[in-house]
DNA sequence: CCGCTACGGGG
DNA sequence: GGGTACGTAGCGG
């Protein structure tokens, strides 16, 4: 039974299926009601363009009999590239599936001289020439009728888009998996979600009592039991952290090994791992899931500033909450003497803090669909050039522009290769610890200048101007890149201009509007995503045109943007020059010492100064910073850390604490930034890593603070390379230790005089600690990242006799070399 | 100094 | 629709 049905619709996804070798795009969306919908198009062809060599036909159709497709539809259309008009065939086939194959094989033929948007996936060529913008709504007409699912499917008629802004309710799960290893295995052993429409569940395996979990007995009927959650939760959304690299495929093996079907797709559609740039992504039918670590990856830690992408630590950046601190041998052990609380409270916080995170970050996802015009399963895990890139596409069909083809691989290697120009500016940074600083920095710089000179591929050189330079020599000049021979055209705004120039005036417009609502509203936070997701995307137009993958790539729009860039920041800091000291600058930001009572006139008078849309804003004073030149010396490397007058620490540039550096090590580092920045004495943090080092001298240190983690990558017998968690975890197996391929070996450097190799033992064999390791390899390295910009050295930290001990002992290792390759090889 | 191997997030 | 991630660092040889 169909009905007529006229409906306001939400769209937040996007797929097709095929029927009968036809192809039905599928929408999935909301209504304001906060119903799901799934509306049905079947009319829409997919399509590609050929532009044929000068004074040849093209042929209409390929040979039949040869296994070629016959169009549906063939036909002249008129199109631009890059501006200048041109005539291309537009073939419209019948699966997309077909596309592929058909460019092939008319790519073969004499009379073709290039082919043109042939590789745009088919759902999102449709919500393109549709128009259709997802988080957008719009009102949909057609035959309705229920579905088995519960939902309303719609045989769609027709479309109109409709204005307003606001957001659907969406319900929002999140899950959080707990796995130990036994046995050379790794075992799922709780899982718990959390949503924001009040389920909560906990599945454990073991007996726990507590509120929302569920015991099981084994692991097959707890993974039963998650793939029932799965299927019988009505929700729009699943997110979680990390669930594309971790969580999903570990079930998905699992699943595999009780032959459980993980049925949890829309019409019991199995879900399938799709290729999204370098993800492996876990695409569910009917519903979006959410990884919110690669979004935080790709988009969000750019402007994090935590170096570390863990849940923990960039959810206290973004929710003001962290983890409880513990060490996960801490849990693991209590997980095996049976106390199965201390896991499954961890577990649920981790569900708790993803659905946290993902309130904050859902939105800005959502608000950057809006602006890339792609659904929010492929938004949050584009990055930046990709996201650009869409915004292009998609203005490309708006103003009848052809898409300029993706370079091949060969073509993206020369462009690796041959390019190279200077980037911003970096005015060296005056190392050592600084007070009172303010920070500077252009609002927008590059995109303002994009605009401000009209900087587009097609308006580079353009004829236009150059026969305006004989009667206007004037007006070209006005227009000519700094140090170089180019200009640009002043008469025609550029298609890339015109694209940014859209998204800044909007952004002021949301901006202004901001201004009169109250902070923390909703529609205030609302506003707020949509005007960040803008500036995003305004920010990094820059970079798509020096990317090359791009398919906009132009190396003289690039350096042209940064010749202007170094040009209007230097004129800055000469300007701050005249009576201030310039502390540091990179490329749009500049560290003056300064009061905060002088920051405000300053940025009057260098505004003076600027020309229309560029503009200098202060970012912010600090009580102290800190700036640390590189190894290499020359190059000024940006790596600093400040602390504001409230206390709060930012530090940027230093490396990321990895694994594979000891707990004890990375503590080192950090306490000797903060000591530094909070008493603004060296010395003291000096001596308390003095302290620290004779600690560990003692062998006053707990093992598991000095734990190394590597991974096993690969089965044990195929390393080479005898490193000391291969050899750690060689020897753990031989004393009975089972260990599974895939797995991270904890281990712990021992005393001994043999090379590190020999004496790594993984922490559950480890009786005692080489303090020398600890000191020479681990804390003095880390420290002296830091210290050495106080004129610190090694030398400063052990005395000449342990120096040449250290030397002896290396030379030792040298030679035992050649003795343990023969010992562990054959 | 080069080449191999690993880091990231998750547990 | 699909391709190779990527940029950096420690350590062994």
């Amino acid at each position: 039974m169909t009905n007529p049905v006229t409906l306001e619709v939400c769209i937040i996804g996007s797929d097709y299926i095929l029927e009968d070798g036809k192809p039905v795009v599928r929408l999935w969306g909301k209504t304001s009601k906060g119903e799901t919908v799934l509306l049905l198009d079947r009319k829409f062809r997919p399509y590609f363009y050929v532009e044929p060599k000068p004074g040849f036909e093209i042929i209409k159709a390929l040979p039949e009999g040869q296994g070629w497709i016959v169009p549906e539809k063939v036909e002249t259309v008129e199109k631009r590239l890059y501006g200048k008009p041109k005539s291309v065939i537009k073939f419209v086939l019948t699966s997309p599936s077909d596309v592929p194959k058909f460019k092939i094989g008319i790519e073969r033929l004499e009379s073709v001289k290039a082919t043109y948007e042939y590789n745009i996936a088919y759902y999102k060529r449709y919500l393109i020439d549709k128009g259709i913008i997802p988080l957008n709504w719009i009102l949909v007409s057609g035959e309705g009728q229920n579905s088995l699912e519960g939902g309303l499917v719609v045989e769609l008629e027709s479309i109109e888009h409709l204005p307003q802004t606001d957001y659907p309710k969406i319900r929002m799960l999140t899950f959080d998996t707990e796995v130990v290893e036994k046995d050379g295995e790794r075992w799922v052993v709780v899982i718990s979600f959390n949503s924001n429409y009040g389920f909560r569940r906990t599945l454990v395996l073991g007996y726990v009592e507590k509120k929302n979990v569920e015991c099981f007995d084994d692991e097959n009927s707890l993974l039963h039991r998650f793939i029932g959650v799965l299927k019988t939760e009505k929700f729009d959304i699943l997110c979680g952290y990390n669930t594309d690299g971790f969580d999903f495929p570990l079930i998905v093996e699992r699943a595999n090994k009780y032959n459980i079907k993980l049925d949890i797709g829309f019409e019991g559609k199995e879900p399938v791992f799709v290729m999204k740039g370098s993800i492996s992504s876990f695409s569910i039918t009917g519903k979006i899931h959410i990884d919110l670590y690669n979004f935080v990856e790709n988009i969000v830690s750019n402007t994090l500033a935590t170096e570390v992408l863990s849940l923990d630590r960039v959810s206290r950046e973004l929710v003001g909450e962290g983890k409880k601190r513990v060490e996960w041998v801490e849990l693991k052990n209590s997980w095996e003497r049976g106390e199965k609380e201390r896991l499954v409270e961890y577990c649920e916080k981790d569900a708790e803090l993803t659905l946290k995170l993902a309130n904050v970050l859902v939105p800005q996802i959502f608000e950057l669909s809006r602006v890339s015009g792609q659904i929010p399963f492929d938004t949050s895990r584009m990055s930046y050039s990709q996201l650009v890139e869409w915004l292009f596409i998609r203005k490309s069909y708006e103003v009848g522009e052809l898409v300029p083809n993706r370079p091949g691989f060969e073509e993206i290697r020369v462009r690796q290769l041959t390019q190279s120009y200077q980037g911003g500016y970096v005015h060296t940074p005056k190392n050592g610890l600084h007070h009172d600083v303010a920070l500077f920095d252009f609002r927008s710089l590059y995109p303002s200048i994009i605009i401000a000179h009209n900087i587009s591929p097609e308006t580079l050189n353009c004829g236009c101007c150059s026969t305006l330079e004989d009667r206007n020599v004037i007006s070209k000049d006005k227009n000519k890149v700094p140090e170089e021979t180019y200009y640009f055209c002043i008469n025609h705004k550029g298609f890339i201009p015109e694209i940014i120039e859209g998204l800044l005036r909007k952004r002021t417009e949301i901006q202004q509007e901001i201004k009169t609502l109250e902070n923390g509203s909703v529609k205030y936070k609302d506003l707020n995503n949509r005007q960040y997701a803008i500036k995003i995307l305004a920010n990094a137009s820059y970079g798509y045109y020096g990317y090359p993958g791009s398919r906009w790539f132009s190396t003289i729009c690039a350096k042209s943007i940064t010749a202007w860039g170094r040009y209007y920041i230097k004129k800055v800091i000469d300007f701050a020059e005249r009576d201030r000291e310039v502390i540091y600058g990179d490329t749009d930001s500049l560290f003056v010492k300064m009061g905060s009572g002088e920051s405000i006139s300053f940025i009057e008078e260098v505004n003076k100064t600027l020309p229309e849309g560029l503009k200098l804003e202060l970012r912010g004073i600090y009580k102290s910073c800190l700036f640390v030149l590189s190894k290499k010396g020359t190059a000024a490397k940006k790596r600093y850390a400040l602390i504001d007058k409230e206390g709060n620490i930012i530090i940027r540039g230093f490396e990321k604490v990895r694994r594979d550096w000891s707990k004890i090590a990375r503590d080192a580092q950090e306490k000797v930034l903060v000591s530094i920045l909070m008493d603004a004495d060296h010395k003291a943090a000096f001596e308390e890593v003095k302290n620290l080092i004779e600690k560990v001298g003692q062998g006053k240190i707990d093992l598991k603070d000095l734990v190394i983690y590597t991974q096993l990558t690969k089965p044990l017998e195929s390393y080479e390379q005898l490193t000391p968690h291969v050899m750690a975890a060689k020897k753990a197996i031989a004393k009975g230790v089972k260990i599974s391929e895939g797995s991270v070996i904890g281990y712990v450097i021992t005393r001994g005089t043999g090379p590190l190799s020999e004496r790594a033992e993984i922490l559950e064999l480890a009786n005692n600690y080489d303090p020398d390791y600890y000191i020479n390899n681990q804390i003095i390295p880390a420290a002296l990242r830091v210290l050495s910009e106080f004129g610190y050295s090694e030398k400063d930290f052990i005395g000449e006799k342990q120096q040449s001990l250290a030397k002896f002992i290396n030379r030792e290792n040298k030679k035992e070399k050649k003795f343990l390759q023969l010992k562990y090889k054959i």
